[in-house]
DNA sequence: CAAAAAATCGGGAACGATTGCGTAAATAAA
DNA sequence: TTTATTTACGCAATCGTTCCCGATTTTTTG
């Protein structure tokens, strides 16, 4: 047995009506009498009527959806994001796709291509770390498909664009190292050309620069799948600890990085702080518990999601082109807990 | 500017040929000459033609996509769930829409009425601990909606399943409590009606009357939101820590009430495992980096998710109604660490 | 070489909903 | 009473795609 849903010719057939007439007292056309229209009303709540969305989609040329393009769902941040992006989709009208990429660029490409190809109306991107050009976005965007960037934001694409101040999360987060007494920190990031990278290292320099702490090359550990694989973080590790001169503290710049991290010394049996400090962005809600409890640099996610969500599906009905492009900085938050602890 | 993507029409009036003859070229029907074929589809792949989704759904009455109905993304079981009905789903064809209800019945009404209302071929759910009576799921069900259930199921309905076995996994880790010396255990259980709580706490009480240990009733606990909310855990402790013989060892039932039973004692400073010792679900990832490391019944989710995509999607494009129902049990893993350390 | 069969293609209806336009009936204005 | 206006509804086109019929041309068969 197929499931059919209720369509307005059943209405309409029921009644004595024509379609068009179901269709204007559904909408509360003025030109239905009162009559018609709570006859039709009635008998449409009755059976649970819904339009159906893709003779809707063919007819107005839009689906009342939008896409979301992340590296990953199992992220403490993305999921948090989502939930910022769902509460602000479902209140205006609109359902949400979710697509991942896991950090590849060819799933990149696929996922825009498919969202693109009229399923949804415009789309929330974070690039994948492995993506450094960007013409399956511009192209796209030139064409007149609406994009708004979150988190890892394309400089490039003239878009509004929702981040966190990125750069003094890495500043204070550092500055904080430093005013803990910790004087050899090193940095474990992310790939060079990725926005967030580049801002985050940047802020991290400054505080360095601004202490008079001389910059070690050796200290800059760049991860390329952002710590996707513990693999990458155990060998940037590994070169840190076999240096003459081991750092005495690690600002992570990433989630994962983080907790790679922290898997990394509780296997290499290290210990923080003693050994060594770290504090680093995780979105993680449980890393007060962590052993020790880990100092971190947490984002907005939910805030970014919704924030992000307003712009596109602005942007989406917006009647003429939008040129006036937002550039939403949030702050981030800094919690100092025993990761981090004053060095004795 | 609008977006427009290209349609069948451009093409059939660029190449003066008919929407007929496009279609099936590119449908790689034998009616259609090899050159014409060629012509077309070289044509079609220079536009990257995609075919509209709606005018597909509106015509073949399916939109090749699924929905799913979880209580939280941001909940490491179902994220991980959520990547394994992915995989499947795009594998076959299919894009997935994801809700979910926070644990809420209303919600879940909601969103069952607004998948089924044709925007997808079916759907998935594990049924939020809100929720006490199924007709807005077996209504629908009745009427030929395919619905597979997973993780937190129906009895009532007769459908695929997928879980995980609760009642070893439950079993297992109480009498792993037990071999550990322990004999006062408590459990921190999800609300009585659901199916995963059911089956866990008889697990639990088997494995105590194995043991030949008496089964107290005030070291039975329910949660009604199964831990969404910290103050339902904390009351929850609370009683049992008034107790005049408090239990040595806590069996937590769920992934939230692990977690903030963790918190709860990282608050009140209540040693693990030395005043009280704990093993309980969990998926997160970081559970070894926990302090002390914990102890988890852990659930293939990923599996689970795409065992449970496979029927789903069988359902749907069976040609018959389908009358024999997988009823797929999982095994749960067992991961012993530091929490539930031997008693000395 | 005529008739039958196959190969290729186009016309047009249909899916469900919206909407411009036309129109009959009812009412108001002249 | 006649004409103009309003009210209330139906007809039919449209969105993009598929697919049932025909129709025409080419090829095969007797």
């Amino acid at each position: 047995m197929k499931f059919e849903a209720v369509t307005i010719k059943d209405i309409a057939k029921a009644l004595g009506l024509s379609t068009s007439t179901v269709s204007r007292a559904l909408r509360d056309s003025y030109e239905i009498s009162e009559e018609t229209k709570q006859l039709v009303l009635k008998y449409a709540k009755e059976l649970n009527y819904r339009p159906n969305p893709s003779a809707l989609g063919l007819k107005e040329k839009r689906t009342r959806s939008i896409g979301i393009i992340i590296s990953e769902i199992a992220n403490s941040f993305f999921s948090q994001a989502i939930n910022g992006i769902e509460s602000v989709a479902n209140q205006r009208g609109y359902n949400v796709i979710i697509t991942q990429t896991l950090e590849s660029y060819e799933r990149e490409v696929a996922n825009m291509q498919f969202l693109s190809s009229r399923s949804v109306d415009g789309c929330l991107i974070s690039v994948s770390t492995e993506t450094s050009d960007f013409f399956h976005i511009s192209d796209l965007y030139k064409k007149g498909f609406p994009i708004v960037c979150f988190d890892r934001v394309i400089d490039s694409l003239d878009t509004h664009k929702v981040i966190i101040d990125n750069f003094m999360g890495a500043y204070d987060a550092t500055t904080h190292l430093i005013k803990s007494g910790y004087k050899k920190i090193a940095i474990l990031s992310s790939i060079e050309y990725l926005s967030i990278s580049k801002e985050r290292l940047n802020g991290f320099k400054k505080a360095l620069a601004d202490h008079n702490i001389p910059l070690h090359e050796d200290y800059l550990k760049h991860c390329a799948h952002g710590g996707l694989l513990y693999q990458e973080v155990e060998k940037a590790m590994d070169e840190l600890m076999k240096l003459k001169v081991k750092p005495d503290a690690v600002f992570t710049s990433g989630d994962k990085l983080t907790t790679h991290f922290m898997r990394y010394c509780k296997k290499k049996k290290i210990a923080i702080p003693e050994k060594i400090a770290v504090i680093g962005f995780s979105n993680l809600d449980i890393t007060e518990l962590l052993s020790p409890s880990l100092s971190v640099v947490k984002q907005p996610a939910f805030e970014m999601g919704r924030v992000a969500t307003d712009l596109l599906i602005n942007m989406i009905e917006s009647k003429r082109s939008v040129t006036d492009f937002e550039h939403i900085v949030l702050p981030p938050e800094i919690i100092v807990r025993d990761s981090s602890l004053k060095k004795k």
